[in-house]
DNA sequence: CGGGTTTGACCGGCGC
DNA sequence: GCGCCGGTCAAACCCG
């Protein structure tokens, strides 16, 4: 990015191009990784010269009067936004009419006159210069919501191949998935180049809403069958969240409604089970059950989405599970391959917030694990500050949310048998997950970076406790190319 | 009395 | 085919 910091010099003008980083952090007031649309941008967007591309000013198109437009734009803003006085003052003293202090030469009253004129002048250019710069920030918002748009339809393009893949394996006589909800997948790809002007909501949300109308969808259960064919799940898939918790529930602000109980083989404690009460056939149900070894740990998996609105403290929960769901799906399609594996440590790396991930596609479910659990490690500042920026936690909660590896196992037994690795959380971290929509918003946003985010290869990928599992530092966002 | 919980029975999948 | 196991059902029970 040398050529951002280019300085180009003209007769008494010194134009200094910031970093575009720096330019959309000054001009668009842009704290990372939010935008003023309230969407979260992923880290890979900081270099957007959208200056140098086509989609430049309509009124100049031209590379060099960009420059000027961009360099005029920024002295106006940093003098505004900033009321940093240097930048501006040294243009009143550069400019032609050679009012430099140096000059030696008294201020004439002709000389005050033209002083009058130049501010009105000014005044009228800056008023101008807000005013492309709103362009300019209405581009940006294009641009953002362009970049969502590609990362999209490359992970459904991914996600095409990944079904392209299982059916010539169920021609062979192998594992079969259910193909509906990719047929409606492709269509939505199919769609996408024609849809992106016209599109209104956020196309990352619309992949969750896919993949989670649906879900549990046991034979036995007529009343949660009750959904059309074509809004089946393709998989089944679970959230499980592991917290340290002494209350026999966490609070997620739903309503559910315990329907059985069982000692499950391998763990002397009870497992129960849930269903979601706070709508008639909600598919949602989750179970719950005290870790073997620490019984001070509760395991909760969930599976399914809510048929129904949700009251707000519960709408995060829900939905954070539905993403890491629909994370989930388009990253273990085809979890052996090392590039889809790439790709999901992406996806975790730019989620600072998530300690430990585990993903598990053995049977029966694929199933992504989050750990709470585990003792903190030492804060990236950097990290620590943007997450304090999204989740206004308990300082002791913060901690707790950062700096574990990530552990993506290829075929990760359970110790206890077939049961999988769950997720954990803390009882902390769900509440705060549950008070906070924005990790909903990171969390969608990190899964529309599945394919953003190239992860160079971690040679250190085993863990010893894991056999084949993937370990890669989770404090990931200072592993992102481009993130510092 | 209504809603939630408990608990034994039942069902289907899966491995042997 | 049989048994094991996870998941679900539903009657009985509990509680406010």
């Amino acid at each position: 990015m040398e050529n951002h910091h280019q300085i180009l010099q003209q007769p008494n003008r010194e134009f200094t191009l910031l970093r575009s980083t720096d330019f959309l952090r000054q001009n668009l007031n842009l704290d990372p990784p939010t935008i003023n649309t309230g969407k979260h941008v992923d880290p890979s967007i900081k270099e957007v010269d959208f200056f140098s591309s086509s989609s430049s000013p309509p009124k100049n198109s031209d590379t060099y009067n960009s420059s000027q437009e961009e360099s005029r734009d920024r002295r106006t803003n940093m003098a505004k936004d900033d009321r940093s006085p240097t930048l501006f003052n040294d243009q009143l003293v550069n400019t032609a009419l050679n009012l430099s202090p140096g000059a030696g030469v008294s201020r004439s009253a002709a000389n005050d006159e033209n002083l009058k004129t130049l501010l009105n002048t000014l005044q009228r250019e800056s008023l101008r210069l807000q005013e492309e710069n709103c362009k300019l920030r209405s581009m940006l918002d294009q641009i953002t919501k362009n970049n969502y748009q590609l990362q999209l339809f490359i992970a459904l393009q991914k996600q095409k191949q990944c079904q392209k893949v299982e059916t010539n394996s169920m021609i062979f006589g192998q594992h079969l998935l259910d193909p509906r909800p990719c047929t409606k997948l492709d269509a939505q790809v199919a769609s996408f180049p024609d849809d992106k002007s016209g599109q209104q909501g956020d196309p990352v949300e619309d992949v969750l809403e896919q993949t989670s109308s649906h879900s549990w969808g046991s034979s036995k259960s007529p009343t949660f069958e009750k959904s059309k064919p074509s809004e089946l799940p393709f998989k089944k898939t679970r959230v499980s969240v592991r917290a340290k918790s002494e209350a026999p529930l966490i609070s997620d602000g739903c309503q559910w409604r315990k329907y059985g109980q069982k000692i499950a083989k391998g763990n002397p404690c009870p497992r129960a089970y849930y269903r979601c009460t706070m709508a008639v056939g909600c598919p949602v149900r989750k179970q719950v059950q005290r870790c073997m070894e620490d019984k001070t740990v509760l395991i909760t998996t969930y599976e399914g989405n809510h048929n129904h609105p949700l009251p707000p403290s519960a709408t995060v929960m829900a939905n954070s599970t539905s993403a890491a769901a629909a994370m989930l799906l388009s990253s273990s399609c085809s979890i052996s391959n090392t590039e889809a594996l790439s790709n999901t440590v992406g996806v975790f790396s730019s989620m600072p917030y998530i300690p430990m991930a585990t993903l598990s596609t053995s049977a029966p479910f694929p199933t992504i694990t989050l750990d709470m659990t585990t003792n903190p490690m030492q804060l990236h500042r950097e990290t620590s500050s943007a997450l304090t920026s999204l989740l206004p936690l308990h300082a002791t909660s913060i901690p707790q949310l950062l700096g574990h590896p990530v552990i993506f196992p290829h075929k990760m037994p359970h110790p206890l048998g077939q049961q999988q690795q769950p997720l954990f959380l803390t009882e902390t971290m769900s509440a705060a997950i549950a008070s906070n929509p924005n990790f909903t918003i990171a969390l969608a946003a990190a899964i529309s970076s599945i394919i953003g985010a190239p992860i160079g290869t971690d040679g250190n990928n085993n863990n010893s406790s894991n056999g084949g599992s993937h370990v890669l530092p989770l404090n990931g966002a200072s592993m992102l190319p481009g993130s510092t």
